[in-house]
RNA sequence: CCAGAGGGUCGGGCGGCCGCGUGGAUGCUUGCAUCCCCGAGGAAAGUCCGGGCUCCGCGGAACGACGGUGGCGGGUAACGCCCGCCGGGGGUAACCCCAGGGAAAGUGCCACAGAGAGCAGACCGCCAACCCGGUUCGCCGGGAGGUAAGGGUGAAAGGGUGCGGCAAGAGCGCACCGCGCGGCUGGUGACAGCGGCGGCAUGGCAAACCCCACCGGGAGCAAGACCGAAUAGGGGCGGCAUAUGGGUGUGUUCCCACCCGUCGCCCGGGUUGGUUGCUGGAGGCGGCGCGCAAGCGUCGUCCUAGAGGAAUGGUCGCCCAUCCGCGCAAGCGGUGGACAGAACCCGGCUUACAGACCCUCUGGCGCU
């Protein structure tokens, strides 16, 4: 799993599917390149807090990714998980249900 | 014990499970695996000052322009910072606050109100020594006028208080205070103290222009260096050519220096990316010495973050603090951490901050 850092690959995705979720936006591109490589991006825009707090969401995010993505992310596909407010205070255990809701709505 | 003043420290703790980054060790296939150490702040923030470092620029002197600083002495690499002191203001006190050079170099401004606002000013008052008339000889009325005491306006009314003086008044005279000038003494100095002269002349604003003194190249780690395909441009050396001209330089002046065209040879290039700069430093802690202090010296000891869409975490349990509710109380239930996240590095300033603790001092009350 490798996480994206180029702007190009994030407006990209904007392109794909999407799965609002009350903590967060998924957005889901499958790239067609034949690299099975999963991709993942986080963006947690100003709007939402100071860098205490966007940080804090970021690394949340990351933890996510890390249990829910590897079992049962989209292979070959570039995943951007877009923060929203309640990110922040959300139960952990509420995030990986509502991610693996996402990612079940984004694969129909 | 209550109220207050100054300074400092900390700003969650412990433990499971799962992770991330630098470094080290071991294993093997250049990459990965396993184990171990370490891994955000007092402000990391705002980017407001001062430096180190890097690149660029820079011929010299004088003058000017622009920006900054502004009591004195000290500390410092330096500062607009810090310490001590002086002056002014506030508080019973501990202590706190001050952009605190020059307003008799010049220009400008001082609204409204008010009679008058800087070569002052008779609105209400006060007076009646002078002149005229009257008189009960106390004085009364009128006139020419005098007057900055009092009222009123204002942020401010042209020294203040008291006594004398006067028709009433007035620095008109005197004393004290203030102010100005010059002197002596003390202090490195800002300044302070003392006595002398002057009869008041000098309203405020310099965070209005300005004057004086002192200081000041520019841009920043996305600086810069190295590796690295092509093209355009670039640089060096040598030959020839050469002008009374043209251009460049610090805004101006003077002096001074340099450059120009062409041919040949050689060097060389830097977009994405990678490596480096990159953390050991005006460093932390402790002892001793000097200093009122800021701080300085010396000895010992420690190594203590280095990411790059950016690691330093995610989650769960227990405890302590906080806050809320109930209760006379012990306690019970709930809530669950303030401000905030390094990005080249230091010294400061400013701003944000739930709460906890420590030291010193002041005033009051009580006890011995």
């Amino acid at each position: 799993m490798v996480t994206l850092t180029k702007r190009r690959d994030f407006l990209a995705a904007n392109a794909g599917k999407r799965a609002p979720m009350p903590a967060f936006v998924l957005l889901v591109r499958r790239r067609d390149d034949q690299d099975a490589t999963m991709r993942v991006g986080y963006t947690v825009t100003k709007k939402i807090g100071n860098a205490v707090v966007r940080n804090r969401i970021k690394r949340r995010f990351r933890a996510l990714a890390h249990d829910v993505l590897s079992v049962s992310g989209v292979a070959g596909a570039d995943h951007v998980l877009i923060g929203r407010p309640d990110a922040l205070t959300r139960d952990f255990a509420q995030l990986k249900a509502d991610l693996t809701k996402a990612l079940a709505k984004v694969s129909r």
